[in-house]
DNA sequence: ATTCGTTGTCGAAGCGCTTCGACATCCTAT
DNA sequence: ATAGGATGTCGAAGCGCTTCGACAACGAAT
């Protein structure tokens, strides 16, 4: 292993000189510059880590707490999570995987340790256990998606109240009057997490503001699950002609039931999703949808940590306005309804 | 910050007595060990990672790569990097994410900087240009997947040329003659990852044994490749009874299309998936199916480097059996055919 | 009673880096 | 000519931990 020491010497410059040519904190001559860095090259160091971490107090790692259950639509979450990896390394931070199962004491653990600089948290849900830690520690830290109350943090999020309502005013646009909304898993529901909440509220209110009715089920991914749920939908309210959805797993099952009913998309029945631009395109029919902004996500949080890192930047919570696009799975209320 | 020293003070020990009672490298007296531990607890003390890793030049973190693109289907890949991550806690290990962008320098700069004691790269492909680095550095690593020698190296995998025979074989006992399949689309060939390769290599020779007819086609996910890749197959093979899939986002569409053209599964056709269970379980018709051990996998490099580490174990080849669980999608061949 | 091995504890020397103050050098403004 | 500020470099003091050798205390074996 070569260290510091020995680029000196090589160099024929001090241990300082060469940590300053590194770290650029102090100006160095150009010759001298260009001589260490020749000798870095040539032996090929790399500074180590630890005694990095342990002199300057930084670890240039920032951690990232994925939950551990997978009835989140995991491919966001992968997204979300490159997109973090990526934009670090862009700013010469390495990443931390935990998962969610330590729970508040992987965030004790790791500030305790100095192990990571920041945290990223995902999936917080609303009165999060892990939320007085994050408040009294000074390390900085932002959370994707909401909790309860976000004074004295910072969250990213896709604005859900607004993606609800921007789904209904389409639907209403195109002259549907009754709307399902197929949601989440019940166990979403349960555990608080906020974002199928916001999204239902911010669907009714606009939907009462433009007099439409809804009707919101949850459901679980899969066949069985749907068609049960959609069964009841139509047995309760049989002149649905708008869907909203906010289960990608739920998506394809929801399509080949219409189909297989005789109803056909657009024509019959309109719907909208939520869900990632790829699941959107790969439907059996393109759908209407609105992309969860994942990379968008990931790239701020990071980029908002190395700022606070960097004693830049304050806390703020940031609501990414929903984009909807048009595809193939929404028309014009059939004349009937 | 508490460190070490002052739990000694606290403790009324020496520094090193509480670095042994924490490794436990030394015998220590019951009381002592007791008195300590009270005064890390009351003191609320994190070892410091940094300083941890200099003294002992272990690092306590193993190394993650996961590919940046995303044509590999991307649940099992989180599957794989959670069970890694669980795992590696389990032994006390951290899990540092980075991702297959910076390709071998991520190597140089991990090994070189000891910011990892180990490494696990997925998504090996068969000449990959990191494996000469990983041949020649000491540090332990783990390849999920095979590259095209592995010599010097430790491996896991599904064993994909078996679970190719076996597919064939099912549906050989059904009395299925011509047989379809379904690969991963042609990028992924392309790349020579090398487990598509090998599932196609052991269905095409077992097929041979069994005097079975076999049919590949690559295939994108989504609807339309899928629309295209199904015509052209019974347009060749007008005849065929069995497919094989391999490629998770062309199940659904598969069973979509053939529900449309009037082929019921099983009843005309048999369908086995190569895919994680929660899609076989979850698919329009319950599908026959191999899984991918994703969570043994990660398991099991895990546990290598985690031996290794320790001074145990060795540079070996696992390749897990595949089991092939019989659900809906597959049953006799039709008596026409 | 002496020697020996055990067991439990301590002190001190680093691990490789950052960073602060000191200092030498050179240029500019008086 | 000289004080004063830049500018570039160095030495040394840690950062908090691990680990090695030393050693005191004690019981067991001679």
């Amino acid at each position: 292993m070569v260290t510091l020491a020995e680029v000196a010497q090589h160099a024929g410059v001090s241990a300082s000189t060469v940590s300053y040519v590194l770290s650029g904190k102090r100006s160095i001559s150009t010759t001298t510059r260009q001589r260490v860095e020749q000798s870095i090259r040539e032996l090929g160091y790399h500074p180590n880590a630890g005694a990095r971490a342990l002199a300057s107090s930084r670890s240039n790692i920032i951690a990232l707490m994925i939950p551990l259950r997978t009835d989140m639509y995991v491919p966001v979450m992968m997204e979300i999570a490159i997109a973090v990896a990526t934009t670090a390394r862009l700013h010469g931070y390495d990443v931390l995987l935990l998962t969610g199962e330590e729970g508040p004491d992987a965030v004790r653990r790791v500030t305790g340790s100095g192990l990571a600089d920041a945290m990223i948290l995902m999936d917080v849900e609303l009165e999060d256990e892990r939320l007085p830690l994050l408040r009294q520690t000074d390390q900085p830290c932002v959370l994707i998606g909401l909790p309860a109350s976000t004074s004295g943090l910072t969250c990213v999020d896709l604005d859900f109240g607004a993606t609800g309502a921007l789904c209904v005013e389409h639907l209403a646009k195109l002259g549907h009057r009754d709307i399902a909304v197929i949601g989440e898993a019940p166990a979403v529901y349960e555990r608080h997490t906020g974002f199928a909440e916001r999204t239902l509220d911010g669907l009714r209110s606009r939907a009462r503001e433009l007099g439409l009715r809804v009707l919101h089920r949850p459901c679980e991914g899969g066949y069985d699950a749907m068609a049960l749920t959609l069964a009841r939908i139509f047995d309760e309210r049989p002149g649905t002609t708008g869907f909203v959805v906010q289960n990608e797993s739920a998506v394809e099952p929801l399509l080949a039931l219409l189909r297989q009913q005789g109803r056909a998309v657009p024509e019959d029945v309109s719907v909208v999703a939520i869900c990632p631009d790829q699941v959107a395109v790969q439907a059996s029919v393109r759908l209407t949808s609105v992309a969860i902004p994942a990379q968008e996500m990931g790239r701020y949080a990071v980029e908002h940590l190395v700022a606070k890192l960097d004693g830049r930047g304050s806390d703020e919570v940031l609501l990414i306005a929903p984009e909807l696009t048009v595809r193939a799975s929404t028309g014009p209320a059939p004349a009937g309804s």
